[in-house]
DNA sequence: AAAACTGTATTACTGATATAATACAGTTAG
DNA sequence: CTAACTGTATTATATCAGTAATACAGTTTT
């Protein structure tokens, strides 16, 4: 079954978004894969100490996208086959890299410069200031 | 003085760190420096179209950081010279870079992956689904 | 001094997020 | 069948970010 624990909740996005994409993630992935069986909201919930409600709206919205199936009473179902995982794990690719290509444009970084900063960047780890 | 006919509002994130963002790049780029008088909160808010209280926000946190200087009753000007200028110059692009960086991580890709969506993406306009 | 500007502070409204407490209905396991 | 699980829906509350409206106080200009 799907694992959470790889699923660390951070406060710099709403938590139903960072379920939402870790879901996505482990599809786009192969972790899971059609028919699986997702942990129902109330479990999901309480491993991760958020409300049910919370857990809900991921699920919801997972569900109008058509990437899992739901019934009440019984768990939800990942719907999505093969050929929707390997579109999902494109289209995550490119939603990726075009958040950050919009976040270099936007401080006036031509494609050379970002690729650069990048390459410098990607390793390092951030720099204390402290103060 | 500055031209604020650059500055185009999007919906993507606060106006007020646009506009925040906005003057630091003009004092990055050496479109204002030392000494340059910025306009009015109330003049600004109307050339923008915003609330005053909207680009009070963004003057405030300029001058916590040391990039402006206010005075009660007259205008704002520039208190970053040019050293502090390139520091800036030199911050921005860092801050950028790592948000762009984080952005890409968490979505698991690698530094080589990562480059490669980028020089794929960055001149491709996206692609409109509509539905 | 007075008018017209300036920055500053306070308060309020809105929407998004997260949580909570229920309630109801369908499925599954015993 | 029944109990215990499921998904779903509703309503309420609290908080925060962003924006807005307004009042107040200091300066510049005339």
């Amino acid at each position: 079954m799907l694992q959470f624990d790889t699923l660390t909740l951070d406060s710099h996005s709403p938590i139903y978004l960072q379920i939402l994409r870790f879901i996505k993630q482990e599809i786009a992935s192969g972790t899971i894969c059609y028919g699986d069986e997702l942990p129902s909201r109330r479990v999901l919930s309480a491993l991760l100490g958020v409300n049910p409600n919370t857990v809900q709206k991921a699920f919801h919205l997972l569900e109008e996208e058509g990437i899992i199936e739901s019934r009440a009473g019984a768990k939800s179902v990942i719907a999505a086959d093969e050929a929707a995982a390997n579109r999902l794990r494109a289209e995550l690719r490119e939603v990726e890299a075009r958040s950050a290509i919009q976040l270099l444009r936007e401080s006036g970084l031509t494609k050379k410069e970002a690729l650069a900063l990048i390459e410098q960047f990607w390793d390092q780890p951030p720099e204390r200031s402290d103060g």
